[in-house]
DNA sequence: TTGTAGGCGTTATCAA
DNA sequence: TTGATAACGCCTACAA
């Protein structure tokens, strides 16, 4: 009884595959004692259909990728949380890949997944600068994308965002209001997406307070935390601001070990405030105030509207874009 | 050219199926140029092997599933990553569940697993006090489980565990070495694997100190929030500790919050050490001494483990119990 | 070096 | 209500 299957269980129990099949499938043509039978024996013997079986024959994985940056980010593991609620409701699995912001991983990834592993792609992207041609391969397919936060602008596909401009305008507008008058801006890349519609609301806040806008005072950072240390590091030794909005937690978390270290007075010689899901902000010294972004309804979202997708399964193409709004968290570090 | 397969490859290229199945499996029965011929086709029209069909064929899954009770916590989602690493590096796809500590959905997805899903599954459990049948049903279906830092003691696996009694010893200790003298101990529960370790080796540093053991001083928490907020207020006003051991990350930032509230002064009133794989302890207010496990080594070392058995089919089927070494950072939190 | 053919486990169609 | 059969896409003996 070592490799069970419908073949073997048709046999010990004088019926026929089909059968064994309709049991399993909530087929209307059976006989209910039959099928009270079969799951029996089946139950008994720890038996379920093979599920590569099933796909191959049906085209349907019941399976769902989902790839982000990383995952030690409370934003992307909420993120994942609802994804996983509502796969979970309709009873499908999810297979998880991290790029660590590594556009030719994300590429990898993708290529892979043309082999029919999964019905669908959940993704927040890495590489925006580049060529993303390989995603249109995925429409040959007919395998479903959905972007949630971080974005291809140029790939027409449904999408879950955040207000990011307008959260941007007020955050960078509270700074203003506490005092800065030399907001600096921190941004891993101000040419694409996120930063670019980050850096817009924050330079429009500045230009309605008649703030000059001094690119000095906007501080590119990179993916490598000690390199980014040393830039911000430089930016407050050289520019001196008075304020800092970041576009991205890991910046702003940086700037507070700078800050330790160069005992800087937070919020009193320098105010911050940050794009964050990070639950303990609160408990940061100083408390960490946050632009938050509605994290787990992102992921819940963005996994309704690729089931609707793979529900309609190409009638109503039309793609759709969702804009959630981020909540603003004033802590101590903004504010005296 | 919508569905297409080796079937239909074959045809367009005048060759038998084999011939395209051997270009894609390294086979050496193949003349070089038509495997560059193949496979110059097969880009060309972005086409895999379908890993379904494959998988039915070979039984074998390429995929690897990943059971943990939370994801927006920092050391299952290291862990998680350096599961990611190795599985990366082995082709293998993860299957992501996640359980919110709920044994019902541990046991549910389990079983679901019992499909030819996947080829091995890699987890860290959730419901010590009950029957845990479910899992070895697994091993009749060949499909071999490691776990990693919770574990069930009943259940012959593989395992990757830290030194919990040790540095729980060292933890209380220290606090003692601080002045403490009415050392708190907080746990989820009290009366399984961990929570019954890492109290053994807080009880018997006390012993060694001659400080008599108080059982109201043992703090047995929930899962809920809330609750332990309530629950750890009532503690600290009516047992008045001078030290907290936690034994979960949860707990001491819950009672981070109360003693905020409560103006409580940590911690020259109170001294908190917490097991804990927050990458930002040290931006707390204050700075909070952890006891950090290697959580992405153990994740590591868990897919390793998971790999050797799988990859001896059967043969040794002797379990390992790999002991990684936690590392205790004192900050501020307890120590003045 | 290439081709033929059977089967992996399941399900849908059709027939009984 | 049940059974026989073909097909899903791939891979591997075995034959050529």
């Amino acid at each position: 009884m070592d490799n069970i299957n419908i073949k073997i269980i048709a046999e010990k129990l004088k019926l026929s595959t089909s059968t064994i099949s309709r049991a399993f499938n909530g087929s209307p043509d059976i006989n209910k004692d039959t099928r009270e039978r079969i799951l029996a024996f089946a139950k008994e013997h720890n038996f379920l259909p093979n599920h590569y079986a099933s796909n191959l024959r049906d085209k349907k994985t019941k399976t769902l990728a989902v790839i982000v940056p990383e995952i030690v980010n409370d934003f992307f593991a909420q993120a994942i949380n609802g994804i996983e609620e509502v796969a979970r409701k309709k009873g499908f699995y999810i297979l998880l890949y991290r790029t660590d912001d590594i556009f030719e991983k994300e590429v990898s990834f993708i290529s892979y997944l043309n082999n029919g592993k999964v019905d669908g792609i959940i993704m927040s992207v890495s590489g925006e600068a580049n060529d993303h041609n390989y995603i249109k391969k995925l429409e040959q397919k007919h395998i479903p994308v959905v972007f949630f936060d971080r974005v291809y602008e140029d790939i027409d596909v449904s999408k879950v965002t955040t207000n990011d401009y307008e959260s941007s305008f007020s955050a960078t507008e509270h700074l203003i209001a506490q005092g800065c008058r030399r907001v600096a801006y921190l941004v891993i890349n101000k040419n694409i997406s996120i930063g670019k519609v980050r850096g817009q609301g924050y330079m429009d806040a500045l230009a309605k307070h008649h703030i000059a806008f001094d690119d000095r005072l906007v501080i590119d950072c990179s993916q490598d935390e000690n390199e980014n240390y040393t830039i911000i590091q430089n930016a407050l030794e050289r520019v001196k601001p008075d304020g800092i909005f970041s576009s991205v937690e890991r910046l702003a978390l940086a700037t507070y070990h700078v800050c330790n270290d160069m005992k800087i007075d937070v919020p009193n010689n320098l105010k911050i405030i940050s794009f964050s899901s990070l639950h303990i902000a609160p408990l940061l010294c100083p408390p960490l105030s946050t632009i938050t972004q509605p994290a787990y309804e992102m992921g819940i979202k963005a996994a309704e509207l690729l089931f609707e997708e793979l529900e309609n399964k190409g009638l109503d193409s039309t793609k759709k874009h969702l804009v959630l709004e981020s909540k603003l968290f004033i802590r101590r570090s903004s504010s005296v």
